[in-house]
DNA sequence: CAGGTAAGTTCCACATCGTGGAACCGTTCT
DNA sequence: AGAACGGTTCCACGATGTGGAACTTACCTG
């Protein structure tokens, strides 16, 4: 099936100011288009919220839209905000470091990411992708998928990251199935060597699983002495109780 | 100038599909197009990289693009993880709170938000927007904006957000001038009653600036003994560490 | 296992919608 | 005052998008 010739000119544009915002006269060029082309985009695109007019007459700039339909955007204006004390308190209670991640096609996303003050050099979780089969937030975001997507996730090559990566779909499918009937789901350095880590499902406010929230560690010191099968029910507790509020929210 | 018919069906299947995956035939009912139009509309998104299939034949969702595109996506993805510990530093220097923050069109969109750890049920800024006269950080954003657009931003009503907030549009272009030649600004419950805030200007890849930096704090004890200057200096030059940074990885 | 149902995909005759050159308007500069 | 530049608007024209129908695939039921 061939394209959509607008849709494809009106992303052009979109894709030019996400440079910086530019007036209709520099896009054009930048588009290769005429600038009555580029105009009528921009004010269609204007209508819809993807694009706003910094001064009439002036430069324009990709609009709030955007965020609104962005997931990472959208994440970040309401479920981060709610999930911050639950990650603090994660934090506090395991002395690991906790984040918060959504589901991006087949990667995990993470959001959030905490850490006790004055660990300045830690390396941050926050804006990396990882496959979801990978790590312990993907397992349980693909543990709330249905059979079909589960399979369908199975159709294209699951990447072995890590020595210790399992990319066994019949394996995959037990530990989703475990998870789901746990409530969390622990991996060991199948993402990162050396690091282990456990998550939970997070509801937001239409009662479907949208996120995870997450604990990990050095494999060496974490879960340590409560063992997995206390921490795991400290982190779906704190799931639960984000879950919560998410939904008294609507 | 009417709109673009394409461009107008391509938003609503993106609105839509911000509900949650769905298939053609159920995103056909809610936007009351034909599933051929439909489906049309989906593959080019989906060319595009603003949607994805789940699985072949199946439902559709929101693509890795929009967080592109996205401003608070693009910021979270990269910028957030590199301000990350200078925020902690700053929390750890100031003992009050920090965070980030982007411009959007009228407004400052706060992307991040460090406060020490055991204060749970702090208010959280992330997520928050704020019109860019009535806060440090906005002021310092609109302090590298050029003459038009600070000319521009004055032709809308500004809005008097606490008996505090300067809408003086003389007075505004004071403090802006002055906040571009020390390269921070202040200011005090003109946004929040209470609440004084010093933010510097984050300059991003391209050398442009793109975010600020701030620290904020109930105003009877910030900035306390150290003065305006020492504590605007401090969040300057930490802006100009990440500014540097940002620089480096380009 | 055959038949029915439902969802996604593809085709193509048709006409509606998007195109882009040109003119216009306002602002800035010399 | 005139030139230059950028944004906006118009409209004759034809290229592109439309949507009904048919097809394909998968799943369910008796």
């Amino acid at each position: 099936m061939t394209g959509v010739q607008s849709i494809e000119r009106a992303f052009a544009v979109l894709r030019a100011l996400s440079l910086g915002p530019e007036g209709v006269t520099n896009l054009a060029k930048q588009v290769d288009l005429p600038k009555s082309t580029v105009a009528r985009m921009l004010s269609a695109l204007e209508a819809e919220g993807a694009v706003v007019q910094r001064e009439a007459g002036g430069v324009y700039e990709l609009g709030p839209l955007l965020d609104d339909l962005s997931p990472a955007g959208r994440a970040g204006t309401h479920l981060m905000r709610m999930a911050r004390p639950f990650l603090n308190e994660l934090v506090f209670v395991t002395n690991e470091r906790a984040g918060l991640s959504i589901r991006e096609g087949r990667d995990v996303l993470f959001l959030d990411h905490v850490s006790a003050v004055n660990e300045v050099e830690v390396r941050d979780w926050t804006g990396l992708r990882m496959p979801l089969h990978t790590i312990a937030s993907g397992l349980v975001l693909l543990a709330h998928a249905d059979a079909a997507e589960l399979n369908g996730y199975f159709t294209e090559p699951l990447e072995q990251v890590t020595e210790h990566t399992v990319v066994d779909p019949t394996a995959i499918t037990e530990r989703v199935a475990a998870a789901r009937g746990q409530g969390y789901a622990w991996t060991n350095s199948e993402s990162v060597d050396g690091i282990s880590s456990v998550a939970a499902p997070v509801r937001g406010t239409t009662g479907l699983v949208e996120a995870a929230i997450h604990v990990h560690g050095p494999a060496y010191r974490f879960p340590g002495e409560p063992g997995e099968q206390l921490v795991g029910e400290a982190v779906k507790e704190m799931a639960e109780r984000l879950s919560n509020q998410m939904l008294r929210l609507d």
